[in-house]
DNA sequence: AAATATTTTTAGATTTGCCTAAAAAAAATA
DNA sequence: TATTTTTTTTAGGCAAATCTAAAAATATTT
């Protein structure tokens, strides 16, 4: 059995290493929030526990055995994420603090009753595939809002960044998951976007914006 | 905001503390799997957050504000059970551990949205009554098998022991939360009982075991 | 290639919650 | 009441997970 830190290790490196890198020392700490020297005390105790590789000064790999740690406790991190906003109807950007706490809860039959009383859904409330028991998910045909062509319809099924700043943007240009909208005009001198949604005046979005938005087709 | 730590020693003295007397190291250290040394540690921490009161050598009772914390941890446990054997079809002695770890998840939100998605039931599935959100509690106007008169119909409500050894005989002798039975008889000799449940033979318990009972009559 | 800057590791503390063993206090017994 | 037993506390330590400050390794600049 794993503790609560240990699990949040891990679940922080299989985040770090889906661009193909190595993960390093800072790069944890900073997503952990906490010091590099705790870090490296860490790593040499995940190794010791066949976890991850980890090359001094080079940084770390999960194993086979660490990435399944670390899927399962993203399979329980986002199943009850949709619990709480499909069935405590909370809001789709405040499950995350809560969903965090009940991750590290120990029970593998609890993880699957719960998937089942849901339905076993595919994917949480911001559009993330939620991995089956074997760590298995479904790719999510989704398109950034860059790439989305001109005057398509689509839905807003994901956001990828959850800091207060953009969720605050999004809330003021009522944007949220599931808003459906088409791409009127995309401009090329700063890859800003002009979009449309329901009967508004189409407006401007960023680039910056738009690179944190995924839709998928209708 | 409190540890883990601190919420179950809270809630292990509330429990103890019902008997009137204060509550033993000596009795803490059972109830908590722990060692005596450990408890009085912990117990200076909890006097100096004034969760309770502490007399050396003589034990502890709770303050106000460490009856509050007891019972709203006692509120998150039984809100979970009931989640846990109603909706996700867990049987009602298979709750207890999970339970002990999702009382821990602070949320208030999530407390009061859990309670209002099952429909702030009254009691958990062991029949003990939920404490509302500021403390108070229905009480179950329930009788111990031994006090059940003779040929009146009831249903067991509640188990006052959850040991494995007392589950045990319980299934063996088919006995569980729900079950109709009534007392056809009452040996003073040893106090044991005898007694019917649905269309089979009357057969007996001993007192030891029917202490444990609590019916509510129909 | 040498000097400088950055990143990472080591060394040594700290806090929380627990432990054992010994000392002290209280309770029970003779 | 004196002695023995039980309970509780103190003292000193340990493991997990964190920290700061200093040292070592790597990377970048000149």
């Amino acid at each position: 059995m794993y503790t609560t830190a240990e699990e949040n290790y891990i679940k922080a490196v299989y985040h770090l290493q889906q661009s193909g890198k190595n993960v390093l020392t800072n790069d944890l700490a900073a997503s952990l929030q906490t010091k590099a020297a705790s870090v490296t005390d860490m790593l040499k105790k995940l190794e010791a526990k066949g976890l991850l590789l980890y090359q001094k000064y080079y940084g770390v790999r999960l194993t086979p055995e660490g990435k399944k740690l670390a899927l399962s406790v993203i399979r329980r991190h986002r199943l009850w994420e949709f619990f709480l906003v499909e069935h405590l109807q909370f809001g789709w950007d405040e499950v995350h603090e809560i969903a965090e706490q009940l991750e590290h809860v120990k029970s593998d039959v609890l993880t699957e009753k719960l998937d089942a009383y849901m339905g076993s859904p595919k994917f949480d409330p911001h559009g993330d595939p939620i991995p089956d028991s074997k760590g298995k998910m479904e790719i999510q045909q989704q398109v950034c809002l860059l790439q989305l062509k001109v005057n398509l319809g689509a839905e807003i099924c994901a956001v990828s960044d959850q800091s207060n700043e953009l969720l605050e943007m999004l809330r003021l240009k009522q944007l949220q998951i599931g808003t459906r909208l088409e791409v009127k005009q995309h401009f090329s001198f700063d890859n800003s976007l002009e979009i449309k949604i329901r009967n508004q005046q189409p407006f401007s979005i960023s680039e910056q914006l738009a690179r944190h938005l995924f839709v998928k087709l209708k």
